[in-house]
DNA sequence: GCACAGGTAGATT
DNA sequence: AATCTACCTGTG
């Protein structure tokens, strides 16, 4: 795996009001496949009573740590308070939006909402989150995170800090490549970083949005529906991947990505059997309405958790 | 050795 | 329009 980065972290650590992850949950938003830059420290356990995490976005580097008296956070200098509540999506309230999904019709949700009490959706940045899942077709979390690691490390531009540069032997945390930079990386390159196929839609979207300045950050700003069929155009991105940007990259609650675990969920759960994930989306959509992607996360991480196989 | 993994796109029916 | 298949490659 690659280096931490933990060592340029230089500020004390303070504490994040107002969301108290178990550290079970914790993991579960931090690490359960939204967001594929973030490690648990060696040493560290994943349970109670204390965990630490290391993340990684833009040029931000965060430890979170978790237990005992509610969740501390610290980051490089450039990262302020401000930088993390965005990326946590720290100014929704969370218990209100989780409160106004249909549970109270739908038995398993409840179930669901109960096991994972505080799971959050996060905001990514957008193009970051688009190069992740890019990444993820066919693919588990793990080699997913490995991928993305060795973008990062070969062909990102270091993280400074202060601290990194009075000691600069230690290990530093490197950034995700820009689309700008990942367009003059040769798709061999990109192969060598594991990616198989992916390396060609990584290779082409970033040839088309070269092509194209200000493209991806007027499809963020888009309604829902239309930054769904914009983010389609790009090679490699489909329903599902272009859902799943959406939701974690954009805070687009409405989008309802269907993978093979919420094709089991409903399947299993909802009586859905057979059915196509084009159809099982319909059903998401209606069934749960205009927050569907949390609802999703919910069930995401209950059947990946306890649903087996 | 071989199936399978958090899909997509192009061909075939 | 619905249903196959190839696409890379590490892992068990």
């Amino acid at each position: 795996m690659t280096r931490s980065g933990s060592s340029k972290i230089s500020s004390g650590w303070q504490p994040l009001a107002g969301w108290s992850p178990t550290p079970d949950v914790l993991r579960e938003t931090l690490d359960g496949g939204q967001a594929f830059r973030w490690t648990l420290e060696p040493g560290a356990a994943a349970t109670p009573p204390r965990c630490l995490w290391t993340g990684n976005w833009s040029t931000h580097c965060v430890q979170l740590r978790a237990g005992g008296s509610g969740l501390q956070w610290r980051g490089t200098p450039a990262t302020t308070s401000a930088d993390l509540c965005r990326y946590l999506a720290h100014d929704l309230d969370w218990t209100a939006l989780t409160n106004s999904l249909p549970w109270r019709s739908d038995a398993h949700l409840a179930h669901c909402i109960a096991a994972f009490p505080d799971l959050r959706i996060l905001r990514q940045p957008f193009g970051e989150t688009l190069l992740g899942f890019l990444c993820s077709a066919t693919k588990q979390i793990v080699q997913i995170k490995q991928m993305v690691a060795l973008l990062a490390e070969r062909h990102g531009s270091p993280i400074l800090s202060r601290s990194a540069l009075r000691a600069p032997h230690s290990a530093s945390a490197c950034r995700l490549p820009t689309w700008p930079e990942l367009a003059t990386i040769p798709e061999k390159d990109l192969r060598a970083c594991l990616l198989g196929f992916r390396a060609r839609y990584i290779a082409e979207t970033a040839k088309f949005l070269a092509a194209r300045p200000g493209w991806l950050d007027e499809t963020e700003a888009l309604p829902y529906p239309a930054a769904k069929a914009r983010l389609m155009e790009l090679p490699g991105v489909g329903e599902k991947v272009a859902d799943c940007v959406l939701l974690f990259g954009a805070g687009k609650l409405e989008a309802f990505p269907v993978d093979t675990w919420v094709l089991k969920s409903l399947a299993r759960r909802y009586g859905l059997d057979g059915w196509k994930p084009a159809q099982v989306a319909h059903f998401g959509r209606t069934h749960f309405g205009p927050l569907a992607g949390l609802a999703q996360q919910y069930l995401f991480s209950w059947e990946r958790k306890f649903g087996g196989r």
